[in-house]
DNA sequence: TCATCACTAGAACGAACGCTCTATCGAGAG
DNA sequence: CTCTCGATAGAGCGTTCGTTCTAGTGATGA
């Protein structure tokens, strides 16, 4: 019998491949490599995704979601300002960036490029998670007094700012990207106050 | 002997490898393939890029670097202020990825994405792509009259937001954060007259 | 005419891929 | 105890991968 607060082999598995294809994407993440670093056996692997490799990635882009989902709802708890809660935002995910040794990045991006126009599955995941993520923002912001139809713009270039400065940190190994989107991002919201 | 107008064997090799790629990403992207679509052999791959896929994919990047950055010249060319030549950049972003199908997002950024932190030099070509496009942008502000510390920075998150808004659209299928990231940008810099 | 050499051509190699298959394990039910 | 069945285990399937290799082509210059 599995106690509760143990973590089961399928939940295991999960967070395996969404770590694996957060670093090296869909294509690059094997079956083989997957199961050896989750501690678990291919028949495994197969008996909890009977869906094979795609099954898998859906799972892996969920978990992706709301592991960042997490990280925004925190930051948004603890900064009241929307402006400061864009800079703490960047801050923190530069932090993070960095001390990864600038290997991970967004855990949804990769594996959502990959499959663009080739895996839907996967596609309406990534897509859930970003409307997802936009959703948190657009209610700090109403929440702050934003007017809807700003709140739902700026939610788009928040986030989309965010994925491309921190793709962009990634590339160029520096959190200046990150540092300077912080900034624009504060400038952008506080210009609709 | 070979005309000098017509396309060689080469160079259609390195343009199939740039919208493959574009397209599917590095690793999905089989030389196999590559060399049915070119025309050409595995031979002839072999022959003009003896360091194989690796080598193929830092030519790839490099051509979609300057492939990007003669449409930013373009664009800027055509407008003359700086706010509008950002509307006029989504704008005709929006409408290439959605005639495409919304397969060709930005040339690179996939291929970069999953070398990142595994293939140095292929990491390089990206960076040095998005310092190229950062490059155009700031001399375009700057020539505007815009101090070049404000236009160092706004070039960093306008290159940002357009990746972020560009791979949102595609993953979204629609021109909305294209659009929406266009007004943002073009408030952002209007602010800094 | 003949040697040269950039280029084309594609068979073949070992390795790795996703996936299937059968066998086994082990805790709870009867 | 035996039966059941979710879970584990890993050998092996056919296929495709990147790469290597040898052979052949055809225009060029001596």
């Amino acid at each position: 019998m599995r106690t509760q607060h143990e973590i089961g082999t399928r939940e295991r598995i999960v967070r395996t491949t969404s770590r694996l294809m957060q670093r090296q994407g869909y294509e690059a993440t094997g079956l083989k490599q997957i199961s050896l670093e989750a501690r678990a056996t291919l028949g495994s692997v197969y008996h909890f995704f009977p869906g094979g490799k795609r099954e898998l990635a859906i799972e892996a882009v969920r978990h992706g979601d709301r592991e960042f989902a997490d990280f925004l709802r925190t930051v948004f708890d603890q900064e009241d300002d929307p402006a400061a809660a864009m800079l703490a935002c960047t801050r923190d995910l530069a932090t993070g960036l960095r001390e990864s040794g600038w290997l991970d990045g967004c855990p949804v991006t990769t594996t959502a490029l990959e499959s663009a126009g080739r895996e839907p599955e996967i596609q309406q995941a990534a897509e859930a998670a970003y409307e997802n993520w936009r959703a948190l923002v657009r209610d700090k912001l109403t929440r702050s007094g934003f007017a809807p139809d700003v709140a739902h713009d700026l939610a788009h270039s928040v986030i989309n700012l965010l994925e491309g400065a921190e793709l962009s940190a990634q590339v160029s190994q520096s959190e200046a990207p990150l540092v300077i989107a912080g900034r624009h991002l504060a400038r952008l919201v506080d210009s609709y106050r």
